[in-house]
DNA sequence: GTATATGCAAAGGTTTTGCACAGCC
DNA sequence: GGCTGTGCAAAACCTTTGCATATAC
């Protein structure tokens, strides 16, 4: 990954190295401002605006991606990895969806729409199992 | 809709009578400073905090909903009109999915997992016909 | 040495909050 | 008249941008 940025001209900075160590090491997704205070953390003194700078560059580099969750937008490595986030509009839990079970989904819009949805960009809200009985209960 | 109001002993005061109604008037959704920009057109001196407070309140009381598009959070009367946002994360086109159209993709999740899916909240990206033909020709 | 990256500071935008006053019921 | 709602002002966030300096190559 160091080579993409090599390879574009830019460089391998100390910063950059530990908001991508950060990212990389982050199970799933992460917020800018979560980045920056984690990296912070172990670096003192990285400023926000280079946080902000390093996701957007190395999202265009394709290293990264970011998705639209209900907290707002949130990075993640891109590729391999890549899944579609269902979270409980109720409780907030979150489940995972493959991309295998979302290409039934996808090939169901091609059907009737053309377009090509990328259902990782953004999260599926809705109810869980537990919490839809919960509002089952009370609703009924 | 008024009544959904007194009957929760709250008050419909000029103020929340401008921003239903340009809810209601606005075809599809709104923005939140939208709304404030449009209501203080017809009545200056509305406060952007009242605005906020007044979509809270309605979304509350089940008159309004909010769904999250690739702009932000947009508000919209609840219910009926209820459909699903795609847009084109290239060129920015929208369209969109039917309830009855949602409703395969809703029994495909619920077949593979404990989860009711409500994809009204967040709008699904993706590539409009034109942008995918485009696209691949660059790409391929 | 030079182009790129960073820190800093400031600004822009959205949204929230505390408080005193106004106004709906 | 009492309680809710509003305006105002301030603050809390998040994010972006301009510029001088530092630094990777």
């Amino acid at each position: 990954m160091l080579r993409s940025l090599r390879d574009r001209g830019l460089r391998m900075t100390p910063q950059r190295r530990a908001i991508v160590a950060e990212i990389m090491s982050a199970e799933g997704h992460i917020s800018p401002p979560a980045v920056a205070r984690r990296v912070q953390e172990r670096m003192p003194g990285v400023n926000a605006s280079t946080v902000y700078r390093t996701l957007a560059l190395l999202e265009g580099v394709g290293l990264l991606s970011h998705a639209h969750l209900e907290r707002g937008a949130e990075y993640h490595r891109a590729g391999e990895g890549d899944h579609v986030h269902m979270s409980c509009s109720r409780c907030g839990a979150e489940d995972d969806l493959s991309l295998e079970e979302a290409d039934a989904l996808r090939r169901l819009i091609e059907a009737h729409r053309d377009f090509l949805p990328d259902f990782t960009h953004f999260a599926i809200s809705g109810l869980c199992g537990d919490c839809r009985k919960a509002a089952g209960r009370v609703t009924a």
